[in-house]
DNA sequence: CGGGTTACTGACAGTTTGTGGCAGTAGCGT
DNA sequence: ACGCTACTGCCACAAACTGTCAGTAACCCG
């Protein structure tokens, strides 16, 4: 068998049991080797799969990892919906994307009733916005969620080109702009940059020092929207 | 991207669209060639996903093809989280409790850890819009949802007030104005109300004798969203 | 009808990657 | 301490995958 065909066999048959079964169980249902069977697990994990493995035990399918039917008020979907619109609008290609994702797995619990109100939601956004990102807005927003420094080269209004160090621990998406907000170690102090003026950005190997719920909380006790690079 | 990673992420875009899609832009989507993309679309077929593809027209996945249970991916979370926060500053406030209580849904059956992204998650939205509305926004999205005919007072740029019954079927959500989209029966054509200018409304009891979708869909055509009342 | 679009199929050669076996590390329960 | 089990790295071989090129057929629209 097809690896490509294993592996949804293989999610299968791990939904089937309840108890922990041993990857050498699961490698003889598949009909692989067991070396081969681990690397179908970690296939798996990778993709998202809630699998989890425990020495002197075997694996588990994480209770809850599929999304159960949900029920929501027309309120509730009316509003996942335009959330969803909105998203695909204004932010970038790959977020977007996502969010249609997200919409469409959740749509795929819905009764089909709810489903149709999916489909037929009336709640329309408006045109897109026009500017252009230099930046690689998924890049940023890995770099922000793994806490790491990002080296960026940033033109300023006069044009101005400098380069520096940042902690970037948030995202704002504005009507026309897009902003990261970091900590910039040149300056020493919060600071907001459009991510149409990053020309170009190198995400470092090192963490930065401080937790980025931290920042966030520090930054929003400023109140200070304003502040430019 | 592997093989095996493709085919799971081609029936997630397969579920994505609505409308049939053509197999070269599903080629473009995932990266690989109009050939590739095609063999993979057959062992998709012959793994039981239920992908029906006409020439011409494109591929459409027949619904109840039940997914891999896949979960979230944190693009995902991130970009219901925006959507929602969006909602929250942007709609009015009934649809922004909605929003967040529809969150709080799709946070409830979350792993631990996913739960957590939720809570923290780093993407903001900009300041809220300025622009009261008279109307209740909630009476109009219900009269949508229930193809009821209204009869407003609308004042317009010039401050002329005029009475109305409208069929309204849309409710679009722009930066700093709200608009009912409806077909006013005073000038048999479709029209645009913005929110702010709609002095009172009564719901009538009888429903308007066309479909909303129908409705929504020759406004469309028209392709011409500039059209006031 | 004819032109444009699209779904499909076959062949082929280069490349990738999947694979099993072996060896070794480490966590868990008894 | 012991057995069971999850994991990881390495390697050589085989199988699978991939893009390109070519060609067929079906559908829609004017």
């Amino acid at each position: 068998m097809a690896r490509s065909e294993r592996l949804l066999t293989l999610l299968q048959t791990l939904r089937r049991y309840r108890r922990p079964v041993s990857g050498a169980a699961l490698a003889e249902e598949t009909g692989v080797s067991l070396r081969t069977l681990y690397r179908d697990i970690a296939s798996l994990q990778s993709q998202g799969a809630m699998i989890e493995g425990e020495a002197g035990i075997g694996y588990v399918l994480r209770p809850g990892f599929m999304l159960p039917p949900m029920m929501f008020s027309q309120d509730e979907i009316e509003a996942l919906v335009l959330g969803s619109r909105w998203v695909a609008r204004a932010a970038e290609p790959r977020l977007a994307a996502a969010g249609a994702d997200a919409m469409a797995k959740i749509a795929a619990v819905l009764p089909d009733d709810m489903r149709r109100e999916v489909d037929s939601a009336t709640l329309l956004v408006g045109p897109r916005r026009k500017g252009e990102d230099k930046a690689d807005l998924s890049a940023i927003r890995k770099a922000i969620r793994s806490e790491r420094i990002l080296e960026i080269n940033y033109s300023d209004e006069h044009g101005a080109v400098s380069t520096r160090r940042v902690w970037p621990f948030a995202l704002g998406y504005f009507e026309h702009v897009r902003v990261m907000i970091a900590w910039c170690e040149l300056r020493t102090d919060f600071r907001h940059f459009r991510t149409d003026r990053i020309i170009d950005m190198a995400q470092q190997e090192v963490r930065y020092p401080r937790r980025r719920a931290v920042l966030l909380k520090e930054w929003r006790e400023l109140d200070d929207y304003t502040r430019h690079a």
